[in-house]
DNA sequence: TATGAATGAGCATTCATTCAT
DNA sequence: AATGAATGAATGCTCATTCAT
């Protein structure tokens, strides 16, 4: 067996603790859950988590952002379909929204969100870290592409922060009351539903 | 001493304890709160607390939902000075959109947000309860409004309840960004440009 | 049943888990010892352990102290009895010689040297507190009576410190050595022995 | 490589584990020390500590006995001194006095005195086994001398194992309580006084 | 032989909750 | 009604020890 091998398996092990780790807290919370359920989720023996990961509050923060990494992965991807909007800016609009919308309603950004915002008592910096990498990097792509359009006379001339924030506000605002902060389940056509009123409202205020 | 006044005393009491335990649940999270600290804050004894209140869980139910009427109170009773928005339609919005930034911003508002939000996986009921009695409350009196207004001619012809949630959407999504869910106090312009953002665009998209 | 009684009830219950405490950590030394232990031969749960005496140090601390003193107060009142030593001075200190090597040689004794020894890179300052109120006291106490001795003539005039630091040698140094650090119990004959021989050295320097 | 360089290294790294086994175990005492920190001090992996010496117990074991050994060696070095006392006698006394209190003064010497002291409930063979080979040891060396010096006319007829017995005690007895059981480095001028005391009663007692 | 990695067992400490007063 | 005292149940973390390489 080489060493690659080897380290590989080091590597694989430490993720399945990430993963099981978020798993857990998704489940029970922070506070609730416990090192040992994680262990046992990720198929390993409570010292191994400590091995690899230190302390419960470390492993909290690094299964969050690695969470927090794929979920900002999955949206920029999207966001940057927004480069290449074809003649139907609307519907590359709607499209998009719908995208972004069927991610955030997805578990995992429920998830992160909830935990992220449960624990700002404690970790206040986690906090600003995962808003910086999720929310932030998302609004700034976005804003990217919309000062494009502006600058290319397909929205109206405007400040692209303020309309990028705006167009997901409109998104995960109804979004978040719809799912009752996640609790409920947003069929997809009510997540249609709220991605085409959001940019008719957009386009109503942006377009022109 | 009349048993009246002896009944006021229990219930100040009572009080007393839900106001140390909001207090002490916004300073710790629910977990980390413990009971003794909710006596100490409440000047009573430990058995005190849970002769009145059964349980942790129960206290911080109750403690919630008193939070939550609050700010629900609040809150209607600024959606309800638009009964009568006066000749300037933008101007009144603006000014009920910058009340409502004003509640949701102050410490109160965003504690009982991030409490509830935290609980979410072990007392689901009780989000659904605090949505209910805020957001859905305060969103539905908009709509009332809303409505009157487009019947009134003043807005274009609207689905009031769409309305409504984008409306309150262009205010709380980025309030939530700005303040970094919380962790920071945004400063009072910032509030007031956010509220103005969002009445601009709601107007656009609304407006007659 | 009165408060006094009650109260009363509470210092039992003090008492016990410090009796308790005491030995447990005799028999298992400190590590080893654990709380429960403790709280099992107190007859109480554990967490009253840690209402009386907040953790597992304070505990060792406060077991050990207590111990201290009772061992000191059985000293102090042999070497007191020098204050009158009767007509034959050889024989009344060959008793007081011989009573202190009981004492010294009794568990109690042997468990609080070895604990605090056995602690001194943990503790240090315990060895010292420790030290002071046995050794020291007593060794004191003694030179008082050996001062007034050689004030009366019975002993040569000499510096009654180093003569009472130097019986004592005498009496400790073997007994010791003997015991092998107190894992044998040495027989009553052989401390008989010891004694005299110690009180003859100590006449032959410093008698008349 | 010859097959004796390679022996040669394989004690070394036995060595390098004792050593560093005893400096931590002095450091921290016998629980608190972990085996890790014993290999880090040796420079060498986990496993390895095992594999040459098999259990913490066993390593504490050689540990000490190492170190009582080369205590020994030491003291037995100083009491072969008296074998030719010169004229005179007090002086050559005073000076292996003065030498031993150095050798039990030093830090090797009080460290394997705690611990194992300190280990006495845990491992009581242990102990018996140090005092053989440290004070029985050297206990019995002296006595050796003193018979010769008794046999030469030079101190007056006695037992002499009870007069090794008693000089030594005149000299560890001050030394323990001065020094704090080890806590305080004792100055040079105190252990010559110190020595000077215990010959002077000593030579009082013993002397022609 | 030497080691990186993994684990079973144990322990101090905390806390919600309940009695007895 | 209010409280001082007591407790059962958990949980984070450490460490001696062992595999697999």
């Amino acid at each position: 067996m080489t060493g690659a091998t080897a380290a590989r398996g080091r590597i694989d092990k430490r993720e399945a603790i990430l993963n099981a780790a978020f798993t857990v807290f998704a489940r029970r919370g922070y506070d609730k859950a416990c090192v040992q359920e994680i262990a046992d989720e990720a198929g390993v023996a409570k010292p191994t988590v400590y091995n690899h990961l230190t302390d419960k509050e470390t492993l909290f923060r690094h299964a969050i952002l690695a969470a927090a990494d794929a979920v900002t992965a999955e949206n920029l991807a999207i966001v940057e379909r927004l480069r290449d909007p074809g003649d139907d800016l609307s519907a590359a609009l709607s499209d998009t929204a719908y995208r972004l919308l069927e991610v955030c309603a997805a578990e995992r950004a429920r998830d992160l969100r909830r935990l992220t915002y449960a624990q700002h008592a404690n970790l206040p910096d986690l906090t600003a870290t995962v808003l910086e990498r999720t929310a932030q990097g998302v609004a700034e792509a976005l804003a990217d592409r919309l000062a494009r359009l502006a600058l290319a006379g397909r929205l109206r001339p405007c400040d692209p922060t303020v309309a990028a924030e705006q167009l997901l506000a409109l998104l995960t605002g109804p979004l978040e009351r719809r799912s009752q902060l996640g609790a409920r389940d947003v069929p997809d056509t009510e997540l249609r539903a709220v991605a085409e009123a959001a940019v008719r409202t957009f386009i109503a205020a942006y377009g022109t």
